[in-house]
RNA sequence: GCCGCCGUAGCUCAGUAGGUAGAGCACCCGGCUGUUAACCGGGCGGUCGUCGGUUCAAAUCCGACCAGCGGCGCCA
């Protein structure tokens, strides 16, 4: 049994092998049949010839229909009018599965590729897609282990919230209520003080009624918190991060890059260190470019996708003024109307993919940000307590992974980017 | 939460002076010795999203509902 990756290689011009895979298109014509067969390495077509093989195996092979499952033995061949100019002379056709039709065909809508996601996986932009989302899960994960940080998890179900209350999904907990968590950030913060540095990859999910391109209400976040970093260190880390990820993605994926249609000459160029922006000199850059926001404004996503346009380079955004930011965050100490936080805004439009920073280590600052925040201290008690006993300086991140994958691969839609999303609509398939 | 849009065959769509539906693809049958989303001929396939109203008559006009898509706000 050998992969089709595998056999379309020089040194098996001339030899006999088998492959087991789904047929992606057919055509027949009288004497001969055209399968062209894909595993999960890549494609070849198969000739299957009426002289070359048992009667009835030509006769499977010459009516077979589309992402049939078949196992075929034939010999490699080089072939200018093959697509790729390499082909299989079948010897043998066997079937494990005949579909009666398939129910994707070259007309599909958006809709309905939704509808049929469990199917559409399987097409070739779609495993592409999946490939490249491989990558960057791996090379996340593999970046900070090169960096000494320990793997940890936390739980899903939370009793607090982490950024703001309205948007927890609340589910039942033996007669009582729980909520699923929004981020693991503050149980990262808790494992510093005995691993120091730690990551996690974990689903998040916001009870946003969002209806954009751009947010899913269950999202993977990966996360990492750093004792002893600032803010600026923190951005170091990330910035290497991302450059290792595209670099690992251009490394293993550039031919699904390319079936996507995305510019690998631009993701080339995204390389570390990437530009720091206050936030007081974007409002400065958005007002210049005639747009109407002023300082403590949010951006808005017109704003955001307007300024983003300009970046050449992912581009951290930092200094925000507090009001615009949780509890958590430490005030700037040379300027406490701010906090030393950070976005990471991608260019061509696509926007945040990260946010971070560093979080306030001082009982009294904290005690009095929640105040001020409305929330109570009882709640956020194993919180607090992490400023009572021996308390650090120390910074973190989230990082939105659909999001990156639907950058990287230049995607429209943030449900392209994983398999199977779910939004305010669609909880099937 | 606010604003906008769509729903006709398995899929993509067409279908107005209101007269109970059509094309391409898929699938089936036949033809073809090199196809490249093959081609040619034939066939199968529809309670026109649901419910109600107007009318002799509704895919078409009116109302409600259901489902989904897009944009904003919010965020990763």
């Amino acid at each position: 049994m050998n992969s089709i990756s595998e056999i379309l290689k020089s040194e098996f011009i001339g030899k006999d092998v088998t492959i087991r895979g789904w047929v992606y298109r057919s055509r027949s014509m009288g004497k001969k049949a055209f399968v062209v067969i894909r595993d999960s390495t890549g494609i070849i077509q198969a000739v299957a010839e009426r002289s070359n093989m048992p009667e009835e195996e030509f006769t499977l092979a010459e009516g077979i229909t589309a992402e049939s499952s078949v196992e075929v033995t034939g010999t490699v061949a080089e072939d200018k009018r093959a697509p790729g100019e390499r082909e299989l002379r079948l010897k043998s056709f066997k079937v494990f599965c005949r579909n009666e039709s398939f129910p994707v065909t070259k007309d599909k809508g958006e809709e309905f590729l939704l509808d049929i996601r469990h199917l559409w996986l399987r097409s070739r932009e779609f495993t592409s897609i999946l490939k490249i989302r491989s990558t960057v899960f791996r090379s996340f994960a593999d970046y900070f282990y090169g960096q000494n940080y320990y793997q940890v998890q936390a739980p899903m179900m939370v009793s607090t919230a982490t950024e703001g209350g309205s948007t927890l999904f609340k589910v039942p907990f033996f007669g009582e209520e729980v909520n699923l968590t929004q981020s693991s950030q503050f149980y990262l913060e808790t494992m510093i003080f005995s691993l120091e540095k730690v990551f996690t990859i974990a689903p998040s999910f916001r009870a946003e009624k969002s209806r954009t391109r751009r947010h899913l209400t269950e999202y993977w976040h990966a996360e990492g918190e750093a004792a002893w970093f600032g803010n600026e260190e923190m951005m170091q880390e990330e910035e290497k991060m991302i450059s290792h990820i595209i670099k690992e993605v251009i490394k293993d994926n550039s031919e699904d890059l390319e079936r996507l249609g995305r510019d690998l000459n631009k993701l080339k160029t995204y390389t570390f260190p990437f530009p720091r922006m206050k936030y007081s000199d974007v409002i400065k850059l958005g007002r210049s470019l005639g747009l109407d926001v002023n300082y403590g404004d949010d951006l808005g996503a017109d704003e955001e996708r307007t300024i983003t346009m300009q970046f050449s380079k992912p581009t951290f955004i930092t200094d925000f003024p507090a009001t615009l930011k949780s509890f958590y965050h430490r005030p700037n100490p040379e300027n406490p109307e701010t906090v030393l936080c950070h976005d990471l805004l991608a260019p061509e439009g696509y926007g945040e993919i990260i946010g971070g920073g560093e979080r306030i280590w001082e009982l009294d600052v904290l005690q009095r940000r929640l105040r001020e925040s409305g929330l109570r201290e009882d709640d956020y008690y194993w919180y607090v307590d992490l400023r009572r006993y021996g308390s650090i300086p120390h910074s973190g991140f989230g990082l939105g992974l659909d999001r990156l994958v639907m950058w990287i691969c230049g995607l429209e839609s943030i449900r392209d980017a994983i398999p199977f999303p779910r939004t305010i609509r669609r909880m099937k398939p």
